[in-house]
DNA sequence: GACCGTAACACTAACCGTTAGGGTTTTGAA
DNA sequence: TTCAAAACCCTAACGGTTAGTGTTACGGTC
């Protein structure tokens, strides 16, 4: 019942962290094909069911840093400045998660997921939970039940928005376009 | 040049059909996961090596009947009435593709899809590839770029639809409610 | 300070989807 | 009849993933 304190807590982060730094590493030196987990965990100097015990699956390797995104979401519905409307909120979210992954430093590690199919599958994968943890936010924040059609319709447009950006050539412009649609559709929706 | 007439066609379906058949009766019987594709091929007869010269992946067995979705949809903007609104026209398809797969003899296949997280990720990744193609299919009927955001946005959107709708307690009602929200980011869009 | 429960890790061996390589039969056409 | 290609089969492997079974290192307790 006592969360394990010192030590222990900062070996086990320090592993994982090996486990996705060596990993990453060895994916944009050599291609993700062409690296298997039993080479990461050779090289990270542990078991292959340490890896996978710390990572659900090889992909998610290459998402390690993406945690901020699920949570960001949900604070910018549920921290929000009182007062502040909830669309203009999210599009705000968005611009920044999309000049985050959009940023010149970003951009090894997103034709390495461009790259690969299983990566690409992926993410848009972790991109649908987002939808459902946001959907879940929204409904929670306008005290209407988790089922309500309209949460999850915007939810998932705003997730959409995220994705076509980072697709478009000019990101920023095009999260604007998307969001202009966005709030007609919650204007006429029964939430507004 | 010249297609391959008569028997070998049919010889050709008949194995594929055969194949389908048997995992989709193996599938609902002994659960999704508790049947291997050593066990479909063995009981539809045929070498393993054959089932994935006819299907792609395991999942691809089960989503055999779910041709028609794509081409449903090209259609329905392709082939509309002269002088048909567009998004209407998508409305109603949607409405037709959700009644289908609601229908109360899909409901065991559905509940096997839900029942894996594989199916349920491959199907996401399926919808994902419609709405690029329902995107390239209204960017030409309307005449601009594939990569129009507009155009992507709305294709999205009318997927998220169908998906939203399949899991609403009232299919039919979830359609007309999202489409709501659809026509008017439509219309604020530079398309309209 | 010795002691114990448990979390983290290791090792082995397998399972399962998928593919490569290489051979045999069937089919349609010359 | 003969031939090329298509469809199929078999074997063996590859690579991600997991189960089973220890082993070590830590944290709290007596």
């Amino acid at each position: 019942m006592i969360e394990p304190s010192g030590r222990r807590e900062r070996k086990k982060a320090a592993t994982r962290q090996k486990i996705a730094d060596t990993a990453l590493r060895l994916f944009l030196e050599r291609g993700y094909d062409d690296v298997g987990i039993r080479d990461v965990a050779a090289e990270a100097d542990v078991a292959v069911t340490t890896l996978f015990s710390h990572f659900p699956a090889k992909e998610a390797l290459v998402f390690e840093r993406d945690q901020g995104f699920e949570h960001g979401l949900v604070r910018a519905v549920a921290d929000r400045a009182p007062g502040e409307q909830l669309i203009p909120a999210l599009r705000q979210e968005i611009h920044a998660l999309v000049r985050h992954c959009t940023a010149p430093e970003a951009a090894p590690v997103r034709s390495l997921i461009m790259s690969s199919p299983a990566l690409r599958e992926y993410e848009q994968s972790m991109r649908m939970r987002h939808a459902d943890t946001l959907a879940a936010a929204i409904a929670a924040d306008l005290g209407v039940p988790e089922t309500s059609t309209p949460c999850r319709t915007i939810a998932r447009f705003v997730i959409d928005a995220y994705a076509l950006a980072c697709e478009a050539a000019e990101p920023g412009d095009a999260v604007d376009e998307v969001f202009r649609m966005i709030e007609a559709a919650w204007d006429v929706s029964r939430l507004a």
